[in-house]
DNA sequence: ACCGTAACACTAACGGTTAGCTTTTACTAA
DNA sequence: TTAGTAAAAGCTAACCGTTAGTGTTACGGT
């Protein structure tokens, strides 16, 4: 699937890191706000139209992993061993993202983010499309046998979870209680499994 | 608590309406794109910054009356009938406006809405702001018993509620599946009321 | 060696948004 | 009434993210 990447692959893959990293240090120094896209640019030693050939806004080049994330939630479902249960397999993965995302060195990047408004946004919509694909993942599991709504409902809960325990004084804790919730709420939409 | 207002005060309100309509009328008849910032502020007959004196965005003149949705929450929950329960409270205020949104006349403006990410993005953070403050009244009621925690899982459930629900076939079915999973989040989180 | 095309550069512009400053208009106190 | 004030609205000019249009370079397959 994945053949050795040529010399043309490679430099568009390092010209993206490069992008990513300047932003990220410039953002990090300067504050996200006081860094333009032209600094960005200038500073990656690239074009602006570059900029956004590889990145579809200013605010994703802070999430630059984002598709990584979305991945992760989808295969915690239909990756999970047989006959696992659902809910268990979920909580198991948000809470490794959660402990992911409050880890020493991404202090600095999250007190960015809840810094600026246009970063909240962004990353608000990326966990409602993450929701999305965590629905129609669990959607496709025919050994889940719930309604479509139910699969919607239970990973938009699950994303809040993520989501709640992230900015929690005590993540771990957190993730505990809110999966309690949504266990609860798993179990009166049909049977076991 | 309110002073009939001035003639200052009338006329301030009688500019934001004007300017309300007036995008709102033209978003509908050329699209939300096809119509820039000067244009309302031309058909108006008001300068640009007074566009923004009253409204903080663009996407803000769509949602005009953002903040009765807020208010209409946290009153669904301060102040419902002594004793009564909170999920069922929360479902009948849920339960009306998504009827309210799903109405005949209202769905020009969510097609458009729908068809604009701009738009979409912004009614989601708007949505967590609902929710914020819906935890804050909830919090606040001394009758609830509850860790902050719960109150603020079940105020993001309770919005996606209302935000699931709205896009549902049958808003009226999806609003009584999603709430007997949320009466069933709540209840596990302690004692009844 | 050659051609198609993917990656990148450059310029110029568009559209939302804001800063700085002036003008008008409603309220208020003398 | 009148003068003083502050709120509301106006005007100009710009900033900044983003995109279109148009070349230019260099990799990859033939």
């Amino acid at each position: 699937m994945t053949a050795p990447p040529g010399r043309r692959a490679r430099k568009k893959a390092a010209t993206r890191q490069k992008i990513a990293d300047t932003a990220l240090r410039l953002f990090l120094e300067r504050g996200y706000d006081a860094v333009g896209i032209r600094d960005v640019a200038a500073a990656a030693d690239v074009a602006v139209t570059t900029v956004f050939a590889h990145f579809a806004s200013k605010e994703a080049l802070v999430f630059e992993q984002d598709e990584d994330f979305e991945q992760r939630f989808t295969q915690a479902v239909t990756g999970r061993a047989p006959h696992e249960p659902l809910i268990p397999a979920l909580r198991r993965e948000v809470l490794a993202l959660v402990r992911h995302c409050t880890a020493e060195g991404a202090a600095p990047i999250w007190r960015m983010i809840d810094g600026s408004p246009a970063l909240r946004q962004y990353e608000e919509s990326m966990r409602l499309r993450h929701a999305e694909s965590l629905a129609v993942a669990m959607a496709a599991d025919p050994g889940l046998a719930r309604t479509t709504m139910a699969c919607r409902t239970i990973a938009r809960f699950a994303i809040d979870a993520y989501s709640l325990a992230r900015a929690a004084a005590d993540p771990d804790a957190a993730v505990d209680e809110i999966f309690r919730m949504i266990e609860a709420a798993w179990e009166v939409t049909g049977p076991g499994e």
